[in-house]
DNA sequence: CAAAAAAAGATAGTAATACTATTATAAAAA
DNA sequence: TTTTTATAATAGTATTACTATCTTTTTTTG
């Protein structure tokens, strides 16, 4: 079986919406290969224009800046986690295999095979990696949260702060442990790659090995050290 | 007693050495200001050079460009808190007890009176908290590393995985739970400002309500939850 | 199918950023 | 006092991050 994934984006990401037309597709497409290339701080609207052979002013009607895009992006990932979440432990009963498999999801570098879905999840899981925090690490993080840009990346804590709460109903800081698994996820994989002496998983790099050290903190703050 | 706390930094941080002139002082200071004030994307050296009544040119006279000046500030500041560290664990012996005060002094917002320095600490303890990330974040992070310019962040990250194989000598991620404590002090900081759904610390808004949090996911992890 | 509406392309232009370069002047060191 | 060095003042460039306008192409709808 082939599963297909679709999410509607909050609609104050865009200005118009990308999913609707053929060119739209190509921006969010072409920016998410430009973004895993070059990095987001030399990405720019201009040669993502002309990479897809279009002009700048197109993208433009779309994303109102690289930022939006951005978030856009990110916001997609979480999305598509949080339906990786909730579709994997449809059928597990346990909490601890449930949060095992949370776990599991969020080191998870390649899924291709699994889901179909618009984007190329691999690179948006690079992306996420290198680039995920500067969605919220700015000024306008405020103002972008009024209009719930942070949707989903705080919906997949929540749930995941719920499944911490039903292992372990007394434990006082679910919310705090979700996002601290979800960011040391992506921290640890970074560190792996770029700056080893901050990790212990630099010798193979495989993200499968980060997979240990999480359960490890989990399990430590819930209780069952 | 007043300590006074000055550090060497790292040459190829600056073009001309800031501490050793008037002007440079103006510039490390002014910048620390400004950025907390606005944010390291909105800071620009024109604003800084008018702030301070010199002119752009001087300004990149001692630095290259606004990130070498943010990784100098970043540095500054984790010498600064390793410094803290090593001076504030000097007579206790007790390993629980010494992991408890590196918590404390990691979520420590204000540390005005104790110790005098060159640079504002409260500012920068801001700057820490929001940009730090930013520093390591880029696609130099490979060249700065090998320049070393994050000595100061994994010389602080080392000596608290040293704290931990102390504690625990059969523990097999003391590095990554080290960088792991650091960050997670930072974003809980940041979440709870800003994001408060994702921490459990919203209400009061005071940094050492993360205190007890980063104890138990440290001494969880460690083997006594 | 034709007319109207909307989207895209082509092109131009602006303000700000992130620099580099040059010369004159002032301050500090030899 | 001369030489060196630092700073100020000024100018200039390439790139970024946009906005605006006009034309052509495509899509919608009556």
């Amino acid at each position: 079986m082939q599963l297909d994934f679709k999410v509607k984006m909050n609609e104050n990401l865009y200005l118009r919406d990308p999913e609707g037309t053929d060119i739209g597709k190509q921006i969010v497409r072409g920016g998410v290969k430009m973004i895993a290339e070059i990095g987001y701080e030399l990405f720019t609207f201009k040669k993502l224009a002309n990479a897809i052979n279009s002009t700048e002013a197109t993208v433009y009607r779309y994303f109102e800046n690289k930022h939006r895009l951005l978030i856009y992006l990110i916001d997609w990932y979480w999305s598509f986690l949080e339906f990786q979440v909730v579709f994997q432990l449809n059928n597990i009963n346990d909490t601890t295999e449930k949060i095992k498999k949370v776990i599991d999801i969020l080191v998870w570098e390649d899924n291709a095979d699994t889901i179909k879905s618009e984007l190329d999840t691999k690179l948006l899981f690079y992306i996420a990696m290198a680039e995920g925090s500067k969605t919220y690490l700015s000024k306008d993080v405020d103002d972008n949260n009024k209009v719930l840009l942070y949707k989903p990346y705080k919906d997949l804590c929540t749930r995941i702060a719920n499944l911490f709460r039903e292992h372990n109903p007394n434990y006082k800081y679910a919310n705090s442990l979700a996002s601290t698994l979800v960011e040391t996820a992506r921290l640890q994989y970074y560190f792996m790659h770029h700056l080893p002496t901050l990790s212990n998983f630099a010798n193979k790099k495989n993200p499968k090995e980060i997979e240990a050290f999480l359960v490890n903190i989990v399990f430590g703050a819930l209780g069952e050290g």
